[in-house]
DNA sequence: ACGCCCTCCTGTTGGC
DNA sequence: TGCCAACAGGAGGGCG
């Protein structure tokens, strides 16, 4: 589920609650988590203000008072959601952080492919965070880094553009999407794309996550916000889970093939 | 360094 | 209807 625009969306929804708010408990009931939960976390979160919450890549990042940060990743199927504290527990709800204004921010994964880490320090240091690439809303994802990035690569263009430590944030959606927005064939090695095509996609990336974290993010399954709305970028989706239909720019039935073990979607008319 | 493939886990879907 | 394989939004890690 959750590329940037699903974790921008939760980002944004819980953080009117956690602003300024001091952490009361933090409450592990599963700690088998895609990493394990330290154990001494809740002792180490309790009581403290939260002072910042941010995003990078698609992590979560909430700034406690003192220097801490916990790195909240939602993995495949994950979701926060601010609920009030005493909100029967459903399957699959493995912590809870809750709030001295009686909110619970409340972890869902049915998968386990999240995580809750934590941070001494400056976050951006930590192991997971310390070698991805920019942020592609950010100036530094620009024509010049990419076209850099993708010379010599043999890889296709569709795997690269999900690979984090050379793009964040689009993950198997969004990087179907870009691509016909760029209308670039997925299988594309990476060094053969010229100067312009690499522009044209820096602006379809960026395009497709703006509109997406408009949209509330896409829902295609589990995928809720922090106030458990869905996201409504689905119904905007060129190709993505579109195999078949006809392509909403040139009524071409649209392709699905596999990359890496993953499902990709294309126009072989518009895209070349 | 690079690129490919496997893995973690549960739930849903589609084919027979 | 039931069973089982395939597949699902991520991404670290191991291997050649």
């Amino acid at each position: 589920m959750p590329e940037l625009p699903e974790v921008e969306t939760t980002r944004r929804g819980i953080a009117p609650h956690a602003r300024k708010r001091r952490v009361t408990k933090l409450t592990v009931y599963e700690p088998r988590l895609r990493w394990p939960v330290a154990r001494e976390l809740p002792r180490l979160v309790a009581g403290r203000r939260i002072e910042r919450i941010g995003r990078r890549a698609k992590y979560l990042l909430i700034g406690l008072q003192g220097g801490g940060t916990l790195l909240i990743h939602l993995g495949m199927s994950g979701n926060l959601r601010a609920v009030p504290a005493g909100t029967p527990r459903l399957k699959h709800d493995h912590f809870d952080l809750l709030l001295d204004s009686g909110v619970a921010l409340r972890f869902n994964d049915p998968r386990r492919f999240g995580s809750l880490l934590y941070a001494t320090g400056d976050p951006g240091l930590h192991p997971l965070l310390k070698d991805l690439a920019p942020e592609p809303l950010s100036p530094a994802f620009s024509d010049e880094y990419l076209w850099r990035v993708t010379r010599g690569r043999r890889v296709s263009i569709k795997s690269l553009l999900m690979n984090s430590h050379l793009v964040v944030g689009v993950g198997n959606i969004y990087a179907s999407e870009a691509l016909f927005r760029a209308r670039i064939r997925p299988r594309r090695q990476a060094r053969a794309l010229k100067r312009a095509e690499v522009g044209c996609l820096v602006r379809a990336v960026r395009t497709v996550l703006k509109l997406a974290i408009r949209a509330g993010g896409t829902t295609l399954r589990d995928y809720r916000g922090a106030d458990g709305a869905p996201g409504y970028f689905r119904q905007r989706l060129y190709v993505y889970e579109r195999k078949g239909q006809p392509c909403r720019r040139c009524r071409t039935a649209v392709r699905m093939l596999t990359q890496g073990q993953r499902s990709t979607y294309y126009c072989p008319s518009c895209q070349s």
